[in-house]
DNA sequence: TGTACATCAGTGAACGCGCGTTCACTGATGTAC
DNA sequence: TGTACATCAGTGAACGCGCGTTCACTGATGTAC
């Protein structure tokens, strides 16, 4: 995280010891910066001046990298949905490729994922950036990362079965929300009695997806 | 919401022109100015002066009836608490009594509820009140709230059933988890695609909540 | 290889602003006699 | 019923602060010749 991004051009040419004029690496380190800050506050806590002075840069370096704060945050949420995505489709991959294991994979990966990486999910899913369509960027990594998980449920679809709500969507936000919730619940800190260790978040995470598979199993999946 | 609290006896002595130095409710007035704040910048946008200017007072008198800020943040909470607890409650008593019909009752009280309020609702699971236990009023309702979900979850053990993780205290976080996780997505506008009615709402909290009811039958309920 | 020069990525001072909180104060209220 | 007075719920000015952003600037880099 905090590990120094310089180029190792830049490394060779200066002495360890100076400050360099020019960074190397300011816009990773400034996203790096703004992941710290918003562990310790929460998103809304997060000021510019702030990131700046912690990747230790004069508070207008920044604007050289971002639009602005917003075009920060965006950037920081935008990388987070693709990290998201990427771990989803990981867990995909070292399935056997069976619907019901490859379902089971992306809930635990996202729940994993929150977990793992409370202050990108804070950003992804918080109020700061007020309208996703100025941010297209954005608004694409988050579309294909919600892609995986619809995908995976379309993949179990059974048309043999019968019972309940058949509505794709409807069943795509259901396996969403109990994703969403139990990562939220864990990223919020109201789970923190029951969730002390990785076991324990393993545990759960298995429930949960369990329950909510089987609840699907009953919709036509 | 922006009703006139002043006691009669208030409105009595005062033209109604004039304004009057004491408010006559300005508690309950100063609760409202947040929550209508918390509507349009987020929890975390919320400042004390804005919330006195609201409610039409100076930036000091909010100090005779809260601690500070985070006082009145908490109060908010406590009162969302509250409320959520009522409505469950009031939920579950328009049943038959049937355990099934209390849980979905509950489960759908508690999406609509943050459908409803979501600036109580962003503030009673938001990161601006640090540490829950300075407020033990706040904890206490916030504890009877979520009792409410565990001992619906009881009610419907059914130990003559197999299959599935057992643990009741990982079957409510299941439960929790997706109502929560629903009135999460709902609140953040994440599915506004989606719910733009209430019809569609409804639909839309069944299908969740039959997803998960069938999900935990499973499950030894 | 050396040099002139355009471009780039930083600096640091300054702007106007709204914030949370404290303070001495004052006007309104209600109660004891 | 009238009045003195304690208490309460507000006022408004002031404090020190950190914020987002702009600006003219300067030092470093890399490229053309």
């Amino acid at each position: 995280m905090t590990v120094s991004n310089k180029s190792s051009a830049a490394l060779k040419r200066k002495s360890p010891g100076k400050r360099a004029y020019h960074h190397g690496n300011l816009r990773r380190a400034l996203l790096d910066a703004a992941l710290a800050m918003v562990e310790k506050e929460g998103p809304r806590g997060v000021s510019l001046r702030a990131v700046a002075r912690f990747a230790g840069v004069s508070p207008a370096a920044p604007y050289r990298h971002f639009a602005g704060k917003e075009g920060l945050l965006a950037a920081v949420a935008e990388e987070g949905f693709r990290a998201l995505e990427s771990k989803m489709r990981a867990a995909c991959g070292e399935t056997d490729g069976l619907a019901l294991a490859e379902f089971r994979a992306i809930g635990y990966a996202y729940v994993r994922f929150a977990a793992s990486n409370p202050s990108h999910f804070r950003v992804m899913f918080g109020p700061e950036i007020s309208d996703k369509s100025e941010h297209p960027s954005l608004r694409e990594a988050s579309d294909k990362a919600s892609q995986i998980i619809a995908d995976a449920i379309a993949k179990c679809q059974r048309p043999d079965l019968e019972g309940g709500d058949t509505d794709p969507h409807r069943l795509f936000i259901s396996a969403w929300a109990t994703f969403h919730g139990l990562a939220t619940l864990i990223v919020d800190g109201q789970l923190s009695d029951s969730v002390g260790s990785d076991a324990e978040l393993e545990a759960l995470g298995n429930s949960v997806t369990d329950v909510i598979y089987r609840g699907l199993s009953f919709s036509g999946l």
